[in-house]
DNA sequence: CGGGAAGTTGAAGCCAGTCAAGATTTGTGG
DNA sequence: CCACAAATCTTGACTGGCTTCAACTTCCCG
């Protein structure tokens, strides 16, 4: 696979990435940034629906999300399929073919993006000479561990508005602490399909219960919008702790 | 927290672990080894019930497990119960605490346990020091996180039978690598209520979903064993691919 | 031998799945 | 810029897999 859009490499210089300024990601030691600047090996950009990672395939390149949303899915032996998470901003994808050897998920653009390119071989350089970067990589791994533990938490023993409610609580949180709102509302430009395939239900129920979530006011997602006037009435219905969440994650 | 077991230390020697001989685990060199011995500062031994660690606490100590069977699992707000996976012998215990600051799961001995304990203060030193070992953390997570995100798959897109034969084909899978299977059959200590809990069934469905597989010659789990005679056929039921498995793991 | 925990079984009800059709939006080529 | 096609969203009706309730059995362990 190669990306033609991938020459102009270093069109960002991480001294100047807009991600960096955000509260949402831990600062960087000069050090650090100097690091990246040496492990970043280019800046790609790819259009919506791209398909950008393969579940089983191993892949030679680890990014960082800059910009765009997409979906990280399994996909099942009858074609069915589970959304895992989604990708937001300041995401670092493609660990699990760094670490594991292969993708045990695939990853697709849901709008276009553009990302920080990394050589997935540099992955043993960083634990040998920079334990502080690999251990935030580490940490990353564990945070995701925990949300997908979560996620079963919620799919596994909750009702469907439950299960809803969780998943846009979640993305709301997200997507402010990103500071990607504008108020009580962010963009979400995905489907109503990819929603359902998130929570396990079916994409006729998932409709309903957005439109009961809707009624009772909880959240409103319409046009690509999704509106939470009350996210802690919200998060009381999706059982999730606001008080306890993640405030800042290192950037890769 | 004490445990009055912990102090006849060193019982065992890196050296002589018995985990280290299974084809399960990647073989250790010899300054692995070294650096293992004086990580490890005591042993523990504790009885059936025993709550090791809980959900939202620190631990100033991480384990790995010798022998028994356990549960990690999130309690929900109105008392549900998710379990998250089952631990047997090998693995390694409280990552989330030594990572990330708090577990975000309690971790319960079903039967009498024996465990390998070590400092989490020296996790840094970890990665810091012996990149190797710090890698193989990393990639620890990164299994679990592949493991949660298949059981997430299973239970938000398969039936209950699929459900249950996943679950069944799984542990019968890894019991079998660590050799803790008589022929066909592996020692299953747990309860109905906690496969229940693990796959997001009600305990009467899971009875008679058991009671299918049985009917079925799938698999027979009587008396505390598990018996699967045929575990293709299980695995095509449960969506399984045995093929792709891992079939070595770091031991810690 | 008595009591509690775990397993088993049947019956009834409901939450969510499936089917189907129409409305709305998006995309595309003339 | 319009017309048609395809994708997405919406709604109603029906169905069924799983939950809940309840009673009984079996297995332990003191």
């Amino acid at each position: 696979m190669t990306y033609p859009e991938q020459n102009n490499r270093f069109q960002t210089r991480c001294g100047d990435c807009p991600l960096r300024k955000l509260s949402a990601f831990e600062e960087f030691s000069p050090q650090t940034l100097k690091f990246m600047q040496q492990f970043k090996v280019g800046e790609l950009k790819i259009e919506a629906g791209t398909q950008l990672l393969m579940e089983g395939h191993s892949s030679p390149q680890l990014f960082t999300l800059l910009s765009g949303m997409g979906l990280r899915y399994k996909t099942l032996e009858d074609g069915d399929r589970q959304v895992v998470n989604f990708i937001f901003p300041g995401d670092f994808i493609g660990m699990q073919a760094g670490i594991l050897g292969e993708m045990k998920h695939s990853v697709e653009a849901t709008t276009a993006m553009t990302l920080c390119v990394f050589d997935r071989k540099e992955i043993w350089q960083v634990f040998r000479n920079e334990p502080q970067r690999a251990f935030s990589l580490t940490w990353l791994v564990a945070i995701e561990e925990h949300f997908l533990g979560e996620a079963l938490a919620s799919i596994g023993q909750r009702s469907a508005i439950q299960r809803v409610a969780w998943a846009l609580s979640r993305i709301h949180s997200r997507l402010t602490a990103l500071k990607l709102n504008n108020g009580s509302a962010v963009p979400l430009p995905y489907r109503q399909r990819d929603i359902a395939d998130a929570v396990g239900l079916s994409l006729v129920h998932t409709n309903k219960t957005l439109a009961e979530l809707r009624k009772k006011q909880l959240a409103s997602w319409v046009d690509g919008h999704l509106v939470v006037s009350d996210k802690r009435k919200l998060a009381k219905v999706a059982g999730v702790d606001l008080d306890n969440e993640v405030s800042q994650r290192p950037l890769i």
